[in-house]
DNA sequence: CCTATTATTATACAGGTGTATAGACAAGTG
DNA sequence: CACTTGTCTATACACCTGTATAATAATAGG
């Protein structure tokens, strides 16, 4: 008896580099999952369905893992190099969230692209407590770190879409950038918090 | 007899914003255009050769647009909001350029996604050139312009993407945020120029 | 005007897709 | 045991896809 997993598993196989959960055809999951295609709606009402639910997956795993990186760094000084050193570490590894996170933003359908928006949203709001928290350890202020929370995390998965096909030892510029861009926003929100206090 | 442009224009007839270019199939295209299929390929190799036509053609128009709208704003004082403004009603228009280099920014084939990654670059380069004629104009210095306008490019591209098909009375909203995070960047990479400098 | 070349078409094929239908098999219940 | 129930499969259908081939229509050259 195949199981809602079983199916996730085949359809993570099939992803790659190269190849989009939007391009999934329900024939293609229940071959690689070695079932008949007529007992996909068994555990799916259709590949969208199977699509939303790899995205929550994907989502979940992701969390799980930058959180770990999360306690790691508690002191406040090298937060943001340390996150984005986790974020290519994931981008380099075998495990395929990331990349079915980045690359899925904005095809696919309604339910599809709303549930990659959930995810976003969530690490949105992980993110934003990191930042009053850095901020509260630093003494500086921050202001609206909601927006500067979107602001890094639509950053980062739109730039970690571009450079996920780049030759690897084009990677480290790209991290660099990367960190660049993302104390461009810490330091911008922190600036106009010393502003309005003003 | 039919020309390339006919079939660009069949092309952007079937798209909208619940169909992403790369799900056209030949044969849509053809009909579409009134071809036969076979007829396709007097004018491109493939699908995938008109996509990036299309992608070209969309960047193109849409840098011609705000180009226009650069040169309105050179006195400095609210270029992040006009431009943003522009944005916004390019984005509640018919025209679907903006569309297009939204929605596929991360997904089909490589060469595909190669040719929107060089108008994005494009983008990248006239903001750079605009965010270091600001920060003349107000006596600001600013730290690596091209990646703040890296960030802030990919930055509304990626919430372009998440907010094109919000309704429209939210847009207002959106379009606030997306300017405060703008500034962010701005702020940020002016903020660190004076670091840098003392 | 006839011909050579080119552009466009119609037809056809092999393969893929989602899904409706009906049968096969195992499990649980009396 | 017989029987129902739920799970899976095999077959089949209609439709769509890209493209190879051959026939047609249009154009240009002499």
């Amino acid at each position: 008896m195949i199981s809602r997993e079983d199916l996730i598993a085949a359809a993570l196989a099939l992803l790659g580099p190269h190849r989009s959960v939007s391009t999934l055809s329900l024939r293609e999951v229940a071959r690689e999952a070695g079932i008949a295609p007529n007992s996909f709606y068994r555990h799916f009402r259709d590949v969208d369905e199977l699509a939303v639910a790899l995205i929550e997956e994907a989502g979940a795993a992701l969390r799980k893992i930058i959180g770990s990186a999360r306690l790691r760094a508690t002191d406040g000084t090298n937060v943001v190099r340390g996150s984005i050193e986790v974020f290519m570490e994931q981008l380099t590894s075998d495990e395929k969230f990331l990349h079915i996170l980045m690359r899925e933003g904005t095809a696919g359908s309604d339910a599809f692209k709303q549930a990659v928006e959930t995810q976003l949203g969530y690490f949105e709001e992980e993110l934003c407590s990191d930042l009053i928290r850095l901020a509260e350890i630093r003494g500086t202020g921050i202001h609206e770190p909601e927006l500067a929370a979107k602001a890094i995390t639509r950053l980062i998965f739109s730039v970690g879409g571009s450079i996920m096909d780049l030759p690897p030892e084009k990677l480290g510029d790209a991290a660099e950038q990367m960190i660049a861009m993302v104390r461009m926003i810490i330091v911008g929100s922190q600036a106009m918090a010393a502003a309005h206090r003003s």
